[in-house]
DNA sequence: ATGAAAGCGCTAACAG
DNA sequence: CTGTTAGCGCTTTCAT
């Protein structure tokens, strides 16, 4: 059994493969090629190396290794709030497949921020990662990112792509996903139907939210679902109405105010599609505390398959975005990079799920179809039940 | 102005210092410094170099400068699942005074794998962080965070600890915790409580949950806050009955049934509190389908102020937990330790607040109280309005 | 104020 | 199969 204590540490000084190889009697050489697992040795002296190495306690050197390969065994993860579920989700999925294959991933967040997100690519950068995730916060263009891409490095949006630049990309199909979501609405029977949205920027929000207006690919998630939504009303011959669209700012009370001020006007919708899980929190509690029950009255249709929307009664139908697949999926395109693929950029569009639960589940009453046709004066339906 | 092409890169080699100096006609050395930010420089080369620098498109090499100062500027942060909401918030406040200091954080996750955990710490010694949170899977006992401490790495412990590690930790007083939550209960008039926890393991449950039995600070925080439930009975006089204990897996569908199936009983209980937001989710679902409709009936009390707690009528009284914080202040200790403090491993306690809202603001009715005073049978209620 | 030289710990030819 | 020799890009004495 070899000494323990062999050669003392200066203080936090641990253990090198100088250190190794001289407890062992071998060479430097030797000593690095068991411990990094390159090379041949013969058996015998791999073990006596690997018992001193650990009896000396070794624990490679990662700067070292990276200095001297090129290669870091890191990834980069930037998005707008690694707090939000969805990023969560995508994050997981993302250091899932990463770790599977011997990578960490150091991650860092924008905030929507483009001067924090510069900030961020610049560090993974310096810190020379093998390659970067990034949902950018600029959808027209983005210097920073042309920059590191010209240097190499590879990178792979993700949940929204930015026009214009060389790199592969994994998202949804925003606009066809809100637009299958308003179109099972429509074929329910559902003929006034309402969007929460956010971002819109125009003063006539409704030829904005034209297709051929506004490039949807390079738009935030929140428009292009609200130009799908647009898409599936014309499609049905429906009439696209002014005051059925909340452009409510991303907070919830705020989301909250906008769709209680919808839902009181004379004829509110007896549908409303939310396009992401704020929104749908928001929406579904306006629409409960308005006193249009759902799926009776009004029905909400949300964005993102939170836990929260199955505890509600009746639960929520949404529109299930595949998270972790996607953070998985650029992980596994970024490892292709990394691998010396260098076809050209690739865009990946993932499926998204209609998951129909009960709010849904019925359809418009002859009473309120009646209604929306005529256009009288808003129903009434009893409130919950209030806390006895 | 400097020329752009001062040195053409070999194909992904960025430029060194050393292209920069050669550049601006100076020494190695003393582009390092200007590039570096320290030692003493004349404005006039200082100027110059920086000129040539980002002409070059320099970008300093991190990995080389922690190989010579021994600082890799990085923090690790391992958890059992960054995509639970507890860590992604706490995630986020420790990167965020992370970030504040210059240090960038890799995350790993241990899925309460002891292996894995293992793993995940070892990658980051050998990363070379210059110090690491971990939300410890293994509470009486966990050799490689001795080693760790010992090779000197600094490490706080946080939501849970282990013992007689000597580390720094920051976490909540779950007993204490636990036992305001149902002393709030208590002094609303209930006097038939449950709680659903999970992580029991004894044949007797009662005897396993005495405080003097178990040493709460080494227990899961789901044990621990059982513990807090027992010792508010108690403290009040009230019996603990172990048919109002629902030591459930840690999944929703089970917790669920198990709770539906406490309800069940002859006697239910006039309120329930849940130990963690996974389990307050499946309490609140099953409390809303046994029928008996909380707050007249049945109570809930949750941990975990998530979102979705405001959104059911009436709204979830919850006892908030201080994550965002628990995060900041752990990364505070840590640079704080590699700032050099020496003193003492300290355990930090931070406040927890009992969030009151609707779902306690009723006490138990005159009827229920007879009825839990008598032991009769089951009361019915009116059921959720189901969909039309 | 600036330069020269010596490594940090490791891998990668190239010899033997 | 094993040892020798150069560096990777940067900081850091120690001179000048």
């Amino acid at each position: 059994m070899p000494d323990v204590r062999e050669r003392s540490q200066p203080l936090g000084g641990r253990p090198t493969v100088d250190d190794v190889a001289a407890a062992a009697g071998v060479s430097r050489a030797t000593a690095a090629r068991v411990l990094g697992g390159y090379g041949r040795v013969s058996q015998a002296t791999r073990n006596r190396v690997r018992q001193h190495a650990d009896a000396l306690g070794y624990t490679p050197n990662r700067l070292a290794q990276g200095m001297v390969t090129g290669r870091t065994q890191t990834l980069g993860f930037v998005s707008a709030d690694m707090q939000n579920p969805f990023f969560g989700q995508t994050m997981r999925g993302f250091t899932d497949v990463a770790r599977s294959q011997g990578y960490d991933v150091v991650i860092a967040n924008s905030e929507e921020e483009p001067r924090l997100e510069r900030r961020a690519v610049q560090t993974l950068l310096e810190r020379r990662v093998d390659g970067m995730l990034v949902a950018p916060t600029e959808l027209r263009h983005a210097r920073h990112l042309d920059d590191a891409v010209a240097s190499g490095v590879p990178i792979v949006l993700a949940d929204r792509s930015v026009r214009g630049l060389a790199a592969d990309c994994v998202l949804i199909d925003n606009v066809r996903a809100a637009r299958g979501a308003v179109s099972h609405l429509i074929e329910r029977g559902h003929e006034r139907i309402g969007v929460v949205t956010t971002h819109l920027f125009g003063p006539d929000l409704v030829a904005e939210l034209d297709e051929s207006a506004l490039d949807p690919w390079h738009a935030p998630t929140s428009v292009s679902r609200a130009i799908g939504y647009v898409g599936a009303l014309r499609a049905a011959g429906l009439p696209v109405e002014p005051e059925l669209i909340v452009n409510a700012s991303y907070t919830r009370p705020e989301a909250y105010a906008a769709v209680r001020a919808m839902l009181a006007q004379a004829e509110p919708p007896t549908a409303v599609l939310a396009v992401d899980d704020v929104l749908t929190l928001a929406t579904f509690e306006a629409v409960q505390d308005s006193g249009l029950r759902f799926p009776g009255q009004c029905t909400v249709l949300g964005f993102d398959d939170l836990d929260w929307t199955t505890i509600v009664r009746p639960r929520l139908t949404v529109v299930a975005q595949p998270a972790y697949d996607i953070g998985a999926t650029a992980a596994r395109r970024l490892l292709a990079r990394i691998d010396g693929d260098t076809s050209a950029a690739q865009t990946l569009l993932l499926d998204t799920k209609l998951v129909q639960r009960e709010s849904t589940a019925a359809r418009p009453t002859a009473a309120q179809r009646r209604q929306q046709a005529a256009g009288r004066s808003r129903a009434r339906t009893t409130s919950f039940a209030e806390p006895s």
